[in-house]
DNA sequence: AACTTCACG
DNA sequence: ACGTACGTGAAGTTC
């Protein structure tokens, strides 16, 4: 780092002095700016070029690994050279409003990379790197220049080289002396002379008007500089020394305005710029803030290895968090542990292990008065270990079962996986790190203990061994006391300690129990399903006139737009359009359409959902473990994969028969389907407060025909199949943040029309357009939009300068409160019914939650108290100012049931 | 890993 | 003069 460094007879001597790296800081942040798109946090601050610059940054100090650093900035909005010339740069566009605040934030990245920074009044940032190269080369000393700003290239060198940056930011092309020569025909003194001539409309020099890059190079090349050329203009040809003639002053102008200064006064000393590598807890924390995932986890990675090579420097560089920690064996010491956690009644602990192993590693945090005064005591226990493994596991087990010890937890549902391999159950949950955090903020992707740990403690994890594990106990430990008082102040301890927390353990009883399948039917399906799809893809093959994939959107785009050069309804970004939509389009234009299409839906069903679903199915169990996500989506909805069992088919016949597959867990039950009817726009009618709304759920009325009515202007009982139909997408519309452009493809009728019927319905649901102008001017204010238990999403997308990106921020601000408050309704409901069936003793089990669905497997003497319990539980969940209305059906599996 | 398509609420 | 419905996950192809 510091140059070859040679020990001669007891003195250091350098040998070969490092690099001077010079980077020009404005050029390479509006470079970065222009190259990286869109890019914010969570939280709405615009960091793309922030990203960039710190990219590219971290880039060459790895290539170039500089003795020397230094990043120049313009400072001043009037330089001297507006003073030979008040119009230079008039032209250039001011600094965009999204990149100015994040010069602050670049500095902020300097500060903590431990460059200097160098800015002087009057002066641009070309000058002081041309003073900061002048000083370098006396003292003999070579530097490399990175900008994007070509004017730059003067200033090289034998001792000095350029990165110019290309194509954006991703490629830096370096230019020497001869690169020079080679690219412009002319030596990097020469460019002022250059510039003089060709002029730059970028910093609005005017140059020589008529007089490009091919006269200027030929011009140079005879005799050398500007002063020389204009002096001679008599021998040149008519049309050049009348040109040079008129213009010359304003030449040696801009000649004057492209030099670059290199005697700016700047009381520095080259050894102000020696870098000796960055400050990394400051690093990590900057990149924290700006959530920058990537640039941690590689900076980890990067400190991971150096740990792994010397432990005891790293220990002085970056701060990672390190914990005292006891390994427990013995039967004496583990019974101390289980008697100390009933004392002290709360334990955070960390498990490490898989689904297949059960838990391998765990770390237990305590604290306990007296010990350790100034934290905690952390215990690692080793169940997986042979010969003492079974003592710890038995502790562990008395621990996790015991009612009066809370148990803090980071994903506790995964936890509840781990012990359930050793037959094990864990009581008293009372926190969980990974679900707390998501509430906070639900948009951020990454939920690790490491992620939390560094976000809001600023600690570093160690990345390896069993050390990881106690500093996960203990931060786990750290972060429930420091979350939980920031739900209670965003008011979430609700929605937190009587919904989310008690359904980690709801959730993962559910996918314990799992669907029982009917794998006969999967297989002949399967079968059935291989003739079809091969005699529809053989007459797919005969129409095309030859054998392709029609997997393959390009293979087909070529078929369906070259070969049999059907019209081009819809393009992607990069070839032919061909899904649905378009296909339906042009039905009627070939007979090889509406077989590519029953293909298509065929395929669908085979991959996805029958060998799909198959190849998933638990050999031990014989049913489908699906995992539920409670920390995925933005909205407060659940997710579901491996397998998805939230996007069974229905909507098609063909599809909805596989739906015969989900089936009772044993003989004698039968499939209970309980589903919220209309929950979305009930909430809306709540809490839009829209008289007519409310009065139409309170009548019990079938809302699309009401709405048919309001909008078309006739009587409940002249509203046509049509009618409510097109009623019934208006009201989608609605919970959607409606755009006639919307409506309008989805209705097929006219922009017009569909103007038409958004105005009619807000004449009608006054209410309900008030309730929109006033949760957009709310989310505004706030940045964020809340659901009925104060759920909260950061709408960072409502303060962009992108139209478009605006007004899709704008919908979710109306659609979140609405899809959110259903989620908390459902899940409310899930959480107490889950309760009571427990309490009552019934083995009817829970095993599915679809959105605003809710389905049951249920032994039949048990339908009607369960039913009873279902209802209650889901009407009653919260009381709002419209019924909540619950619709049940009952059946052998999950096709066949009907309505009871 | 990105893109396209399609299944659901 | 734009570019639009909200929220997910999986499979297949192509890079």
């Amino acid at each position: 780092m510091y140059g070859e460094i040679i020990k001669k007879k007891g003195r250091c001597v350098v040998l070969q002095a490092g690099t001077f790296l010079i980077l020009d800081g404005n050029s390479l942040a509006h470079r970065a700016f222009h190259a990286i798109p869109h890019l914010a946090t969570s939280k709405g601050v615009v960091t793309n070029a922030v990203y960039g610059f710190t990219n590219m940054l971290l880039k060459v100090l790895k290539e170039i690994k500089p003795e020397l650093v230094a990043v120049c900035f313009d400072k001043g909005k009037v330089t001297f050279r507006h003073d030979q010339f008040e119009d230079y740069k008039a032209h250039r566009p001011g600094t965009p409003d999204e990149l100015r605040p994040q010069f602050p934030l670049i500095k902020e990245l300097l500060a903590a990379m431990n460059i200097s920074v160098l800015e002087c009044e009057g002066y641009e940032a070309d000058d002081l790197i041309g003073t900061l190269v002048n000083r370098a080369e006396q003292a003999g000393v070579s530097s490399i220049i990175v900008t994007g700003d070509q004017d730059t290239l003067q200033l090289v060198s034998p001792l000095t080289r350029v990165l110019l940056t290309r194509k954006g930011i991703s490629e830096l092309e370096e230019y020497t002396e001869d690169r020079v020569w080679e690219r412009f025909g002319i030596t990097p003194a020469q460019f002022p002379d250059y510039k003089g001539l060709i002029g730059d409309p970028s910093d609005n020099i005017p140059g020589v008007p008529g007089i490009g890059p091919k006269t200027a190079r030929a011009l140079l090349k005879v005799y050398g500089r500007l002063e020389e050329v204009i002096s001679h203009a008599d021998g040149l040809p008519a049309r050049q020394r009348d040109k040079i003639r008129q213009y010359h002053e304003q030449a040696l102008l801009s000649k004057r305005l492209a030099t670059i200064e290199r005697q700016v006064p700047l009381e520095i000393d080259l050894d102000d710029f020696r870098w000796a590598g960055p400050d990394y807890n400051q690093l990590l924390s900057l990149f924290s803030r700006l959530e920058f995932k990537t640039l941690i986890r590689a900076i980890r990675q990067q400190l991971g290895e150096k740990e792994e090579k010397d432990t005891r420097q790293l220990a002085r560089e970056v701060e990672t968090y390190r914990v005292n920690f006891r390994h427990l064996t013995s039967r004496e010491e583990l019974s101390r542990l289980v008697e100390l956690c009933r004392r002290t009644g709360r334990v955070a602990l960390a498990l490490s292990g898989s689904r297949q192993d059960g838990v391998v590693g765990a770390a237990l945090a305590l604290k306990i008065p007296g010990d350790n005064p100034e934290g905690l005591s952390i215990f690692y226990l080793n169940p997986g270990a042979p010969g003492t493994g079974p003592a710890a596991l038995d502790a562990l087990a008395r621990i996790v079962s015991d009612h009066d010890i809370e148990k803090l937890l980071h994903d506790g549902k995964n936890a509840l996986w781990l012990l359930h391999r050793h037959n094990l159950t864990l009581n008293n949950m009372a926190f969980d790190t990974m679900v707390a955090a998501y509430l906070l903020n639900p948009a951020s992707a990454n939920q690790e203990v490491s992620d939390l740990a560094l976000e809001h403690l600023k600690l570093v994890l160690p990345a390896l061994g069993e050390e990881v594990l106690a500093a996960r106990a203990d931060v786990i430990w750290r972060l429930s006391e420091l979350l939980a008082e920031k739900l209670r102040l965003a008011e979430m301890e609700r929605l937190y300690y009587e919904v989310e927390l008690p359904l980690v353990a709801v959730l993962a009883e559910m996918e314990m129990t799992g669907v029982a399948v009917d794998k006969e039917y999967l297989v002949e399906m399967s079968r059935e399903l291989e003739i079809k799809i091969g005699t529809l893809a053989a007459q797919i093959y005969q129409l095309a006139g030859e054998e392709f994939n029609i997997n393959s959107t390009r293979q087909l785009g070529y078929i369906l737009f070259e070969k049999l050069q059907l019209p081009v309804i819809k393009k992607t970004k990069t070839s032919y359009s061909t899904d649905a939509s378009v296909l339906e389009e042009l039905a009627d234009a070939h007979p090889i359409i509406p077989l590519v299409l029953e293909y298509r839906q065929l395929m669908k069903l085979k991959s996805t959902y029958v060998d799909g679903l198959a190849a998933l199915i638990n050999p031990e169990t014989g049913r489908l473990h699906t995992t539920f996500h409670q920390t995925v989506t933005a909205t407060g909805r659940l997710s579901s994969s491996d397998p998805n069992l939230q996007n069974i088919p229905i909507r098609m016949e063909e599809g909805r028969k596989i739906r015969r597959v989900f089936i009772p867990r044993r003989e004698g039950n039968l499939i209970l389907a309980a589903d919220y009817s209309q929950i979305e726009l009930r909430v809306l009618a709540h809490m839009a407060g829209d008289p007519n709304l409310v009065e139409a759920f309170r009548q019990g009325q079938d809302i699309h025909t009401r709405t048919a009515a309001e909008v078309f202007g006739v009587a409940i009982t002249e509203v046509t199949a049509d009618m409510r139909g097109r009623a019934k997408a208006v009201n989608f519309g609605i919970v959607y943040g409606i755009s006639d452009f919307g409506l309008a493809r989805d209705i097929n009728v006219s922009r017009q029309e569909a103007r038409q019927y958004i105005e009619n319905y807000f004449a009608r649901y006054a209410g309900v357009k008030a309730y929109i102008e006033r949760t957009i001017q709310q989310a505004r204010e706030r940045g964020y939009v809340t659901t009925l238990l104060n759920r909260r999403r950061y709408l960072p997308d409502l303060f962009s300068s992108n139209r478009s990106v605006r007004m899709f921020g704008e919908r979710t601000a109306i659609n979140t409160p609405i899809q959110g408050s259903a989620a908390d309704i459902i899940k409310l409901a899930m959480v107490r019914i889950h309760r009571e069936l427990k309490e009552r003793g019934l083995a009817t089990r829970m095993i599915l939650q679809v959105h605003d669905e809710l389905i049951f497997d249920v032994p039949v003497e048990e339908l009607p108290e369960v039913s009873e319990l279902v209802r209650r539980h889901m009407e009653n969940a919260l009381v709002l100012d419209v019924p909540l209305v619950v619709e049940m059906k009952l059946g052998p599996n999950w096709y066949e049931v009907k309505k009871i």
